[in-house]
Parts: structure tokens; sequence; C-alpha cells
DNA sequence: TAAATAGTGTCTCTAAGACATTATTTG
DNA sequence: CAAATAATGTCTTAGAGACACTATTTA
């Protein structure tokens, strides 16, 4: 009988394999305004969009990362310092013409920081590092790649969910009043939001813990508080103005 | 004076890169179910999970895909002959461990499909192509890679944004009655849906237009409607239980 | 005691929740 | 006319919106 027909294990597919980074869009709160680290672009003309502002991000490292967010966290720790954020998938873009150099997929991430401080650091292959200012649906400038859609998306999502989440706590310190937990949700909303029923609604739910001590300024002082849990937020039941869109 | 020292242009970087994939979660209704179509992994002992339940999907081609949302649609179309359901990218899964063959990312897409009678084609590694019913996170069994943590996510995503969205009417044929459009929120969610709320709820949106016609039965005929726009889901202000959770 | 901001109270209005009731078809 | 389901109405209640008011600090 014939040897069985079989049996050359299906070796991997041929398929050519598109580059894989992961980026990050990292926002903070800084000057009363909502602010995303970039870096710039190198200027070598040979290189991919140079001179220009770019989501801070690079290629996966196989050798390194375990997964895409390790990959992410590495990147983020890199650029900022800060080893644990409020951190989130964004999604992936990808395609031929994103990058002129191939056919590339990036998996995106964003960051929320508290402003402590936190300096960028320019890295390898970012000549500067800066936190630019979000002004309506970017910031006001042609990002490298499909950067500018990114941004976009990321300004949406985040402004989406701060409807009905407590998403910006952590754009703040460790400790905050009530007053600045309100402004952050303003700033981040761009519009005023009523303190009243603000409140109301944060105080019912079981997001903060008072801490025994107040901010003083040259008025009454307010009561500080802490997020119950700094590693999950927290979904409201409803969002916060029903009156339209 | 010794020549300048630069100018090798920056070449590719050297990364290795990971294998990439699209896959797709593909709702539908069936039987008063909510099911997801699923395909066995190839029985062959070297094929990686054989035998297994697995998302439809495959390799990024970059010959003929011209971006991850042009693959998620092929892919779609070979599987199910379905051209434009509702499509929304779900995430991006990656890491050393999820694939034996090495370091991978899959880019994973979520579709909803009225069942009009769609029948699952199995294509060339597909040997059996299926609607499973879900039951709570998953399909009761393990699928292959980490299939059964994307459709958890699925599920859960899809879940969440049925309380604020009007999503479950993608699920539904063209033309379709209030009950009908009732039931699917209520399949969905997996609990019932107060219809005296939900009518006025739905009907207080501009998402849906009456057609001429009414669905007759052994009792009073229902309206008819279809959806003013079948390409963008309605978001709603407030979300359909906020009672506890 | 004035300025400034923190924090509370009051009133209205909208929409959900929980029903009960009416309407329109078939057998 | 009974069965069945569609569609509407009523009453209650929770919470947002608007805004007035009170509280507590510093200068």
């Amino acid at each position: 009988m014939p040897r069985k027909a079989t049996v050359r294990p299906p070796a991997l597919p041929v398929f050519e394999r598109p580059l894989a980074t992961v980026d990050l869009v990292i926002f903070t709160v800084r000057a009363d305004a909502l602010c995303a680290l970039l870096i710039r672009r190198p200027r070598h003309p040979d290189e991919p969009f140079p001179g220009r502002w770019a989501l801070p991000g690079g290629f996966i490292d196989v050798e390194r990362d375990d997964s895409l967010e390790a990959c992410a966290r590495r990147k983020l720790r890199e650029k900022t310092g800060v080893a644990t954020p409020y951190l989130e998938q964004l999604g992936s873009w990808g395609g031929r013409k994103r990058d002129p150099r191939g056919w590339s997929v990036t998996n995106v991430y964003f960051a929320l920081l508290p402003h402590a401080g936190i300096e960028p650091v320019a890295g390898a292959n970012a000549l500067e590092a800066r936190w630019l200012p979000i002004t309506d649906d970017g910031v006001g400038e042609r990002l490298a790649f499909d950067h500018d859609e990114i941004l976009a998306a990321a300004i949406e999502r985040l402004r989406g969910k701060v409807e009905y989440t407590s998403l910006p706590a952590f754009l703040l310190p460790d400790e905050f009043t009530l007053p600045e937990l309100q402004r952050a949700y303003e700033i981040v909303l761009g519009r005023p939001v009523e303190k009243s029923a603000f409140r109301t609604r944060i105080l019912a739910t079981d997001l903060l813990t008072e801490v025994p001590r107040q901010r003083t300024g040259p008025n009454r002082p307010a009561q500080l508080y802490r997020l119950k849990d700094r590693d999950t937020p927290i979904f409201f039941p409803r969002t916060f103005s029903p009156r339209g869109d």
C-alpha cells in the first residue's frame, strides 16, 4: 500500500507580515486644559513625516514584550516614568497607505495621567516631547501618519465616556476636592456642569472616600477625597446631560 | 574635512514582525436566541487547536486588503455572503502565547446580521461553520486560541451598548414591528423590558419610519417600521434600566 | 465685614417603572 | 365572543436642571 498521502504539517502561512506597532494617546490636565503628549519625528528626510508631531509609540519587540498591553506599558514607562496609570485599548488602525514604509498595523492605547509635574522624556528617536493642549478635535496641527484620526478617536472616546464614567478622576492626583473633580469634568467635556447635581451624583455612587483633611485657601476649605479604587472606573447609570444632543 | 558622518537612510526597523490576522464575531438572532457564527479548526494534529470551534477569520493579505476593515469585510463576505452589515471594531489581542505558531496579533471586528436565512459557508480551512447560541458569556465550550476571551468581550460590548443604542435593530430584517424590536432587546439583554417605556423611548428618538403596512397574525396586527438610516446606530440619552446595578 | 468659594436646599420637569385599560385582529 | 397580542393611559417616583441660599475660611 502506498505511503499515506498526508502529513506535511501545515506550514506557517506564506502571507507577508505587516509592520506592527503600539502607539499611545496620553492625556492629562495641565494649566486648566486637556493635553496630549506628543513627540516630534526625527528630522532626517528619509524618515517618514520628518519633523512632524506624532503619537508616542513604536515597534512591538517580540523578544521583550509579552503582549500588546505589556508593550504599551513599557512605552508608557519609557516616555513618562509612570508605571500604573489608567490604561485602556482604543483600537487598531491598519492599512497599506498609512506608513510609507509598507502595510502596517498600529495598536493604540490611551492613558490618563495625573499631572503631578510629570515631564515628558525625549527618547531615542524623539527629539522633543511635549504636552500639547487639545482644541476641539486635535492639537491644531497636522500629525504624522494617520495620527490625526487616531487622536480624534481618542478624544471622542474620552469625551463620550466622561458623560457616564468616573474617568476624569484619573486625571487628578491621589487626593482631590469635589470642585476640582468637577473642573476636570468640565475641562474634558468643554462645557460647564451643574454643581448641585454633580455632587449628588458623585456622592451617590460608591466612588470616593473622604480623607480627614481639607484643601485650604483664601476661602472656605474643601473636603478632600480619594478614589476607593484607583484601578477600575465607575459607570454611572445615567448620562450627565440628557437635554437634547 | 572628513565626509559627513551621516546619512544612511534609516533602514526599516529590524524587529521581527508578529503574525497578523483579522477575526470576526458575527452575531445574529435565531430561534429566539442570540447566536455567534463559529467555524471548526482543521483536524490535522499539526494545526493549532485541531477540531476546536473558533472565530472566523484569518491572515491579512497585504496584496488584496487595503485596510483592516476592508480585510474584515472581505472575510465576512466569504463566510456569509453578506456585504453591508453593521460592523464595528472590537479591538486587538496580541501576545507571545496566544498562537503556538508565534507572537501574533489579531484585529477583531464584530458584526450584527439579520437572520434572513443566512447560512454560513464552510470555507477553505473551515470544515464546518455553525451558529452557536450564546449562553451567559460564551457558547458553553472552550474555543481555540484566546477566542473565549474575545467572544466574552464582544458579548459584553454588545450587551453594554444595547442599553443605550439602537444596535438590536441591526439584528432584524429590513422591516419589523415594535414588539419584534423589543424582543430583540430582551434577547440580547437577557431580561424583560417594559413595553410602554420602550415604545415611548424608541418613538421619541428619530430612529424609525412607519411603512404603510402591518404584520398580521391571529391577533391585532402590528405596525411595521424600518430604520431611517441602516448605517449609523442611534445613541439614546439615557440607559434602559437605571434601577440599581 | 467683605470677598471668595464650599456646600445645601427648593422647586420644576422629564422620563422611567409598574401597572391597568383599550384596540383590533382571527377563529 | 373568546383569545391573543398591539397600543395607549395613569400614577408614582427618581433624578437632572436651574438657581437661591447658607457655611466657612482669609484678608
